[in-house]
RNA sequence: GGAAGGUUGGCCGAGUGGUCGAUGGCGGCAGUCUUGAAAACUGUUAGUCCGCAAGGGCUCGGGGGUUCGAAUCCCUCACCUUCCGCCA
């Protein structure tokens, strides 16, 4: 969510800058602020009643002490006037601020300066590819078929116990699963990173706090009977462990990593796009959140692109990093880089890590504050990234290392299979 | 799931209708003293909204109600503790 200042301060520059994003932001900016006057109006006013009513209010006491019963009664009267008129503005302010709110809550976050604009993944700029590359013979396989020969993953079964997208995992394939997210977790914390094992299931505040509601409701499983909803990503139980909270200057930034599965609907994706484990319903994923100064959140987004990149180069895959384009970026972020990996069998690449700047955007919604060195208290910046996203990494590795003998398992992660193949 | 008791500022804890945004203690910060520190003493120490400011509004788990007036009474929801039940 924006915050009021930055409309009422520059609204010309939030209607520029999110046109980078393909927004129109015209009619809802002239709204907000039409109704951020309103309020503030009505405030003066209700504020102005109240404190009348405060005053004559004590007045009656006072009067009661004295024995002035006549006089009490007639500041009664006066009183119980005074609150009609005031419970009228209330009413009205707090219909005029539900209003506001609601408009504010459909501005995406503005790009930063870096950010291209562009209507989709087209327009995406590549910023880097590296990693071996890959040549692969003639009958080499999709990662699905490559699953179904050595019995590791079992889309039906899944379909069986579950549905679609909800894949079983057997024998080395679970292992891996176990090696990748013990891997990433190690690396992680050594780079400083603390660990969190956070709740799979979070509540509507946390759900808001981050930005997954009200907009993207349809994206999260709800838990009907509890009013719970299933964790699409570890950053939104992470980031809530500090919403509400006022953090001292001196103990920014924080870095937390987490492993968790993810639930995802995916309601209306089809095709090539969901084939295997291009696109699940649950998958796991380790998330590196940070909470950040505003002044060093560029330079701890730059340095958590190069903690990805680290890891992404010692699986020895191919990848490259792109800067998504205004159009392509989500709607809560000011800045994101997507990781691919180079699946040479599907001949495509594929996401495994997506790592952002909010900037204030979700701490204004969160309530995350830090007090600064002269006592002020400000909005902290949050980031996030994922490092990594299991399902398109393992299809990746497995497509790319697979040879007549089988899968080879990249030598930094043995330590973790106990095996060197799959065959 | 059943029963009872709770939820107050960074923490502990007082406050059961009248000037209470809230006594006191701890912690924090500043100062005095000290070569420095500790101790002692003094002061200070919630957030938020409106306002250029002066000042004012709101907040005692959330929401609603009673009343001229609510931290205090009522309703409701959430959470916590204890006992019973169940259980990895």
């Amino acid at each position: 969510m924006l915050t009021l200042k930055m409309l009422r301060d520059d609204p010309q520059h939030v209607i520029e800058k999110l046109a980078v994003k393909n927004f129109d932001a015209k009619e809802i900016v002239g709204k907000v602020l039409e109704l951020d006057a309103n309020r503030r109006s009505l405030q003066a006013e209700s504020d102005a009643l109240l404190a009348r009513q405060k005053q004559v209010a004590s007045r009656v006491g006072a009067l009661m002490k004295e024995g002035k019963r006549e006089e009490a009664e007639e500041a009664k009267k006066e009183a119980s006037e005074l609150k009609v008129r005031s419970n009228e503005l209330l009413a009205k302010a707090e219909e005029n601020n539900k209003e506001l709110e609601a408009k504010l809550v459909l501005l995406p976050n503005i790009p930063c300066d870096l950010v291209v604009p562009g209507k989709g993944a087209e327009d995406n700029q590549i910023v880097k590819v590296g990693g071996p590359e890959v040549s692969l013979p003639e009958n080499a396989l999709p990662h699905w078929e490559l699953a179904k020969k050595y019995d590791i993953i079992d889309f039906d079964l899944g379909v069986k116990i579950t549905g679609a997208g909800f894949p079983v995992y057997k024998g080395k394939g679970a292992r891996l699963q176990r090696a990748l997210v013990n891997f990433f977790l190690d690396i992680n914390t050594a780079a400083g990173y603390r660990e969190i094992e956070p709740p799979s299931v979070v509540n509507a505040a946390s759900g808001f706090g981050t930005g997954q509601l009200p907009d993207k409701e349809a994206q999260m499983y709800h838990v009907g009977l509890d009013d719970f909803y299933l964790i699409p990503t570890a950053e939104v139980p992470v980031t809530n462990l500090y919403r509400d909270v006022i953090i001292p200057g001196k103990d920014l930034p924080r870095a937390m990593t987490a492993y968790t599965p993810c639930f995802r609907r995916e309601a209306g994706s089809y095709g090539k796009d969901v084939r295997g484990l291009n696109r699940l319903h649950q998958f796991d994923k380790v998330e590196i959140v940070r909470i950040e100064k505003p002044e060093n959140s560029y330079a701890a987004l730059d340095a958590m692109v190069a903690h990805v990149e680290g890891i992404v180069n010692r699986l020895g895959l191919r990848y490259r990093i792109l800067r998504l384009c205004g159009g392509d970026m989500s709607f809560t972020s000011a800045i994101t880089y997507d990781f691919e990996l180079w699946s040479a069998a599907q001949g495509r690449w594929l996401e495994i890590s997506s790592v952002s700047n909010f900037e204030t955007f979700q701490s204004n919604r969160l309530h995350l504050r830090y007090r600064d060195d002269e006592g002020k208290i400000q909005l902290c910046h949050t980031l996030n990234g994922s490092s990594l996203a299991l399902p398109r990494v393992v299809a990746a590795l497995l497509e790319d290392n697979q040879t007549e003998d089988g899968i080879i398992i990249p030598e930094v992660l043995r330590p973790y299979t106990g095996f060197d193949r799959i065959d």
